[in-house]
Parts: C-alpha cells; structure tokens; sequence
DNA sequence: TCTCGCACATC
DNA sequence: AGATGTGCGAG
C-alpha cells in the first residue's frame, strides 16, 4: 500500500518546459559511450512521484548505429519482434511502490514514405492511424524494486501490418514512421488507473525511430540487422559463406546484382551502394538524445509538435539528461546511467507475457503521442492532447491525466470518436477487458483474464470510471484535452478494452485497444 | 508491395 | 528436440 507514491513531492511539470525546445542542434551527442546508460529519453511527468524516475535505454549505441542509417522495422503478418531489442534500465522508483511498465508505439509524423535513389523520402500523408496498441511488460505490476533490479526487456513485443491481428500485437502502416515510447504507471491502490491520480511518466528515446517495412529497403539496415540479431547470423557469414549459401538456393543463376538484398554483407559492409545515408528522413540519430527526460507533458499546445513535417518531428531537446526533472533526478540521471551493465537478463523477468494494450491513438498515453500527427483535425484533438512531445512546457498534470489516459483510454475516445472508423472496428475482438477500474487492475488482471466480451468489440462500451475526472475533465473538456470524446473523459474515461482471445494467444498478449476503462462493472464487478 | 516457404540460427 | 526468430528470394 500505499507505499508511497512519491516520492517525492510533486512537482510535476516539470521538466517539459525545458525540454521542450527543440533543438535540433545537436545532435549527437550522445555517442559517448554509455551507451546505453544514458537516458536520452525524454520524459513526460504526470503526476508526482514520478518526477524521479529515470529510464536509460540499453544498447543506445547500437540503437544509434542504425538510427543514422534510418531505422527499419519488418512488420508482417503473423508479427515480428523489434530489432535492437527495446530494453531499459529504469532507475528512481520506490521500491516498494508497484508499478506498471507498458510500451506503445506512436506514429512520428503524419507521412508516408518512399525509399528511392537510396534514401528515403516523404510520399504522401500517412494512413490514418489505427488505434494504438499498448503493451504491457508481462511482469506488470510490480515493485520498483523489482524494475529496478534488471532490465526491463520488451524484445517479445511484436509489430505488424495485419491490421485485424488477434494477437494483441502491435499494428503498424509499412512505410510510415513510427517512435516508440515507454511509460511507467503508478499502481498503487492509490494510484490505479482509475484512481483520480494516476501518476505516470513517458520516456521517449528518439533513436528508436523507424520505419515500417514490410522488407528492408536500405542495405544497410540489412547488413546491420544481421551483423547484430543472432537469429541472422546465418546470414552473417564470410563471403563463403554467402556463396555457398547463395549457390544452393540459386545455384548459380543469379547472384543478385544488387537487389536489396542481396548485397548483405558486402553492401553492408559499407559501401552499399545504397548507403547513403542520407535519409531524408530523418535521421534522427543526431536527434537522439532528446528525449530525455522529463517533461510534463502535455500539451496543450500540442501543436508544435505536431508536424515537423519534415523530418523529425521529435522535438528534441536534447539533453541529455535533462533535467529531468529537476532535481532530484538530476541525480538520477546519472548514476542512471551507470547503472545498468549488461548483465541483466535480458528481460526482466519473465517476459513471456507480454501484454498489449490498446491505446487509443496513437499518442497513446497523450502525452507524447501525439504530436506528431497533428494534422487530421481528429486527430488532433486527440493528439492535442497528448501531443506535447515537444512542445510545450508544461502542461498541467491534469493535463496529462487527461492526456494520459487519453490516451489510455481516450483514445478510445478519440479513436473512436473521432476516428476514422476504421479503427474502431477491428480490434475488437481483443479485448482483453480489463476491467479493473483501475489500470492496475487490469494491468494486472490484463494477462490474465480475457475477456469475454469480445465479440463486440467495440461497443465501447465499458468506461470506467477510472481516470480521473478531474484531470480529465478539466483539460479535457475543457478544451484542452482531447476533445473528444473524450466524452469519455468527462470524468470517466473509457478504456474499453477489448479482450484478446486467449484462445489464439495467451495471456500473452493482452492488447488492449483502446479504450476505455472500465469499471469494474463488468469484471470485477 | 506484400506473402510465402526455405535454410539457418537461437532458445 | 521442438519452438521460434531471421533474411532471402520467388511469386
């Protein structure tokens, strides 16, 4: 109980201001070496407690690697897992304070994009976004201690294009780009998702940008993805090696001059033809570093994030270690980022579930999310709300509850609401209803149960009361915040999830789309 | 573009 | 030993 929720006192907006500012200037600095200590990631506060919490991601450098190339992703059907591998080493939770550690992956801009004459380039405007899925760390909830021991691993998530996947994966629009996010969520009984409070933070690490493909475009990706994965180091080889290989399968006819593929390693190797590095896009490598730290979030103005058209949207601010928010994470920070060696397990423990959880946009989590897109008006709103990445200062928690859940639940709302239809649609089967009224409830419940509802999908229905009405109900209604449908928000919000069907995957994946959250009516009752 | 089966790799 | 994760390249 209640251990504690904060730790510290609130403080809460901290950080967002500062950070905000873009800067598109410097870029890399990061490279130094820590790799993956140190935090780069910007982070959104919530609510206090959270202010302390410092996230580094593991391997950065490798992250950075293929960042200056232009990070792809494969996304198929049936799912596939990111590579690098998304781990954190999380550092200034309560030990004794539960908490719930959940991924998303938030759209970076409003474009589609092309990969022609070796670099990438915008080709339209983007697909609407689908709601957003939420991941949830299969060992959620759990103490600070127990984050805080290890690293947090979400290798097991998985991306794809399948936009009717059952699985609770990820869904993602190939050639899009796309910025992961983590968020770390309260789950006190004070605190549950529901609860008036909930208190969370957003960490973004800008060099974890890809695009989403369905095969690789530039070599150099390839080329790194083998040298890197295990699972590719049949591909790895010396020239023998690929010879051989290349001789059984085509036995000669071709040797592929210069196809994607093909190449491997000695297109990988540097010179690719291709390599150019040039992405139009962004390379965000120089960004990286950002994100760090704290923000609050929200955002009211979300626009600023919004479009960067161009590139990057992802504001960054760089700094490393930001400020975090402020003081005491100051400390944090650094000794973040020592802190995470490699040795831990990979993931924390067990990984094997995973859950997914539905966000409603994109933005997920409102906070950052949103910025992005911008553009649709719908989304907008939704993403107003959440937006903020980059923007602005601070935002009232408030604000961000209402982003927060917004996007939590929201989204529901905005997705639904406002939405494009097509995303409501879909997912629901999934869901995995937690109930909860809070989201620890149903974070925790997530992987277990599924939900029986799920035939409909989507009504909507179930709204829990859980968010707080206040937060969301100021900003939100008020203009603020998502406006949407936020209907919901008025004070409840709605995560409606859907249940997954067990069937086809376990607990595993508890997605969660979007949504709402429900009370408890339904299971907890 | 995307999907599929394959050989090869890890777990 | 089986399940599963990879990129390849044909379709």
């Amino acid at each position: 109980m209640a251990d504690q929720e904060e730790t510290f006192p609130i403080q809460s907006s901290p950080g967002g201001s500062d950070s905000r500012e873009l800067r598109t200037e410097n870029k890399s600095e990061k490279p130094n070496g820590t790799s993956s200590k140190s935090p780069s990631s910007q982070t959104t506060y919530i609510q206090q407690g959270m202010e302390g919490i410092k996230v580094y991601l593991h391997e950065r450098e490798l992250w950075v690697k293929f960042d200056e190339v232009g990070t792809e992703m494969i996304i198929t059907k049936a799912g596939r897992r990111m590579f690098p591998s998304f781990k954190v080493k999380v550092a200034g939770l309560n030990p004794k304070t539960k908490y719930i550690l959940l991924m998303d992956v938030v759209p970076a801009d409003d474009h589609r994009y092309k990969f022609a004459d070796n670099k990438w380039s915008v080709s339209g405007k983007a697909e609407p976004a689908m709601p957003g899925r939420l991941y949830v760390h299969p060992d959620s909830p759990a103490t600070g201690a127990h984050w805080m021991r290890q690293l947090v691993s979400f290798q097991k998530l998985k991306l794809t294009n399948n936009h009717l996947d059952p699985f609770g994966h990820i869904i993602l629009n190939s050639m899009h780009k796309y910025q992961p996010r983590i968020h770390i969520v309260k789950a006190d009984e004070n605190n549950g998702f529901g609860s008036k409070n909930t208190a969370f933070c957003t960490h973004v690490f800008p060099e974890t940008a890809f695009i989403a493909v369905t095969s690789y475009q530039n070599h150099k990706i390839t080329q790194l993805k083998i040298e890197n994965n295990p699972f590719a180091k049949g591909f790895r080889g010396s020239d023998d090696m690929e010879l051989h290989r290349l001789s059984r399968m085509q036995s000669t006819k071709e040797y592929p001059v210069v196809p994607r593929s093909a190449v491997r390693q000695r297109v990988g190797s540097s010179q690719s033809p291709f390599s150019g590095e040039v992405q139009g896009l962004a390379t965000p490598s120089t960004l990286s570093s950002q994100y760090s730290q704290c923000e609050s979030g929200v955002t009211s103005t979300s626009q600023d994030l919004l479009p960067q058209s161009g590139s990057y949207p992802l504001p960054h601010e760089h700094g490393p270690e930001y400020h975090c928010i402020k003081r005491k994470v100051e400390d944090d920070c650094h000794s973040g980022e020592h802190s995470y060696k490699k040795a831990y397990p990979e993931s924390s423990s067990s990984e094997e579930d995973h859950y997914y959880r539905p966000v409603g946009y994109p933005q997920g989590l409102g906070l950052a999310g949103g910025p992005y897109r911008s553009e649709s008006s719908q989304r907008q709103a939704c993403m107003y709300a959440s937006a903020s990445q980059g923007a602005e200062p601070v935002p009232s928690l408030e604000d961000i509850s209402c982003n927060t859940w917004a996007s939590v639940s929201p989204y529901g709302s905005c997705s639904v609401t406002t939405m494009q239809p097509m995303d409501r649609l879909p997912y629901q089967h999934f869901s995995a209803h937690f109930t909860s009224g809070s989201l620890v409830s149903r974070l925790g419940g997530v992987g277990g149960h599924a939900s029986p509802q799920l035939g409909d999908g989507h009504h909507p229905a179930m709204y829990q009361s859980s968010m707080t009405h206040q937060t969301l109900g100021r900003q939100c209604s008020p203009g603020a915040g998502i406006q949407s449908p936020a209907a919901g928000l008025q004070g409840n919000e709605y995560l409606y999830t859907h249940g997954i069907p067990r069937t086809l995957s376990p607990h595993q994946y508890h997605t969660v789309h979007s949504v709402s959250i429900m009370p408890e009516w339904n299971e907890n009752s």
